[in-house]
RNA sequence: GCCGAUUUAGCUUAGCUGGUGGAGCGUGGGACUGUUAAUCCCAAGGUCGAGGGUUCGAACCCCUCAAUCGGCGCCA
């Protein structure tokens, strides 16, 4: 039962001349009343199945010639190198068992017509058959390299011996003060889904001093763009002793990992989609620059957009100043008004809070959001009642001040904003296997 | 919450100043022994998003509603 020969080790020509097995999925299929080329695929490649009505006989000739596009087969048959094959092999078929039929009255939705006016993003239709769209070969790429990009989190952490660790997704507080939160009924009582795994980290942060995590973080924000969904993954981390400048040294050092790993492991599947590497290698290769607040402003009024000292960043303003960028660049030292009560206010200049952003370049815009956070007991109780924001949900918070509290920060990067910005997707959708925003949550 | 747009066959679409809807893909049948999104012939498949109005006559003009898409605010 087990598979134990794969389509892209035959492509390679570990197979040459010998008879074989192969499991998969027809991608297409077509011939004439004696000969059939039916192309199978299968999780890693796809090659050309050559059958002939005189060798395998009427019965097995008319099974092939009923299997539409997507049925399962088994088939076996003789590995031919053959020029005249896509890949350079091809399969000359002996026999054939259909495994799981396709009907004719229900042929497989996802037509090329379908996939061709997405023209590599989403249609309404292919967001309603999310299911079998995922068996395309743009999105089957698109899982993988998102694959690679979890894995290059969890190494590039595991690696400096941080400690991975989990928060609950049910809580009874908002981290991020403007955001709206999902409620949920709690056997009577209200409870939230989390924006962030960041106020339970901050618990363990005396405990394990370096954590991180890759959890989903719910949004309800009615945002309609390419880079938002109400469900995201959300890399976290956070480190005891660490100044802003550290914190992003990490930042920095995990999305240059990132970029890298993606050109070791997934070169296929990025040139497939049609990524300029050189652009990844440029990520990968360059150091990130970071500029001040100040500074973005005065680009910006330099570049005549229309923005004030003390306005958050939006997208229109990050976009203008990220299209010119040739690496991703931090932002640092926004106004305090601009930020919710967790910064730590610069202790030189009051004004402002120890907080990063990290940009991306394409006019792609924030993909990190960090900073250090206010560690005093005396000044987080100042800053929760600056803001009205009630103390009570917040106890356990509070009390990770009053034991022995100590300097420490850390940042959250959308791990979805990530794998749209560095596989060049053109919406967020794109990445996730079943994207959820504010007027989808199904399939 | 705000601004703009779209909705015609399973999919993708054409449809001029209003005169009872064309095509490609897919599916079915036929032809073809090397196709590369195969090709060629034939067929089935549409109360034109829903409801109302104007008109002799509406896919097309007007109104209401719905769904969807793009953008903004907010953010990862």
């Amino acid at each position: 039962m087990a598979k134990e020969i794969w389509i892209a080790d035959v492509q390679s020509g570990a197979h040459d001349g010998d008879e074989i097995e192969l499991k998969g999925w027809v991608k297409r299929t077509r011939g004439s009343n004696k000969i059939r080329f039916v192309v199978l695929r299968d999780s890693t490649a796809t090659i050309q199945c050559v059958a002939k009505r005189d060798s395998i006989g009427d019965e097995s000739f008319e099974e092939l010639k009923g299997a539409l596009i997507e049925a399962s087969l088994e088939i076996r048959g003789i590995v031919n190198p053959d020029d005249r094959a896509p890949g350079g092999h091809e399969l000359i078929v002996t026999s054939v068992r259909v495994v799981g039929g396709v009907r004719p009255d229900s042929p497989f939705p996802i037509t090329e017509s379908a996939m061709e006016s997405a023209d590599g993003g989403e249609t309404e239709f292919l967001l309603d058959n999310r299911h079998l769209y995922l068996r395309t070969s743009r999105m089957t790429n698109m899982l993988k390299i998102r694959s690679s990009v979890f894995g290059a989190i969890h190494s590039y952490f595991r690696d400096l011996d941080f400690t991975e660790y989990q928060a609950p997704n049910f809580v009874a507080g908002a981290v991020e003060g403007g955001s709206t939160l999902f409620e949920v009924p709690y056997f009577g009582k209200k409870a939230y889904l989390t924006q962030s795994w960041q106020l339970y980290a901050e618990a363990a942060m005396p405990a394990l001093e370096r954590l991180y995590t890759i959890a989903p973080s719910f949004r309800a924000e009615k945002s309609r763009t390419r880079r938002h969904l109400t469900e995201f993954w959300h890399a976290e981390m956070e480190v005891a002793w660490a100044s802003n400048s550290e914190i992003m040294n990490h930042g920095e050092g995990v999305v240059r990992h990132i970029a890298k790993r993606l050109l070791n492991e997934r070169e296929n599947e990025l040139n497939e989609i049609g990524r300029d590497l050189d652009l990844l290698a440029r990520y990968a290769d360059n150091p990130y620059p970071r500029m001040r607040y100040d500074e973005a402003i005065e680009t910006l009024q330099s570049m005549n957009v229309d923005v004030e000292w003390g306005q958050d960043l939006d997208y229109s303003k990050e976009k203008v100043l990220t299209q010119d960028f040739d690496v991703p660049h931090f932002l640092t030292h926004y106004p305090k008004v601009a930020k919710p009560f967790y910064h730590r206010v610069d202790p030189d200049d009051e004004k402002y809070v120890l907080c990063h952003d990290l940009l991306a370049p394409e006019g792609y815009g924030e993909i990190i959001g960090g900073g250090e956070r206010t560690w005093s007991e005396e000044e987080i109780l100042a800053r929760i009642d600056e803001e009205g924001v009630p103390r009570e949900p917040y106890q356990f918070y509070i009390d990770t001040r009053t034991y022995g509290g100590v300097p420490h920060g850390g940042f959250g990067l959308g791990v979805d904003r990530v794998c749209s910005w560095l596989s060049g997707a053109e919406h967020i959708r794109e990445v996730i296997p079943f994207p959820r925003d504010s007027r989808r949550v199904t399939p």
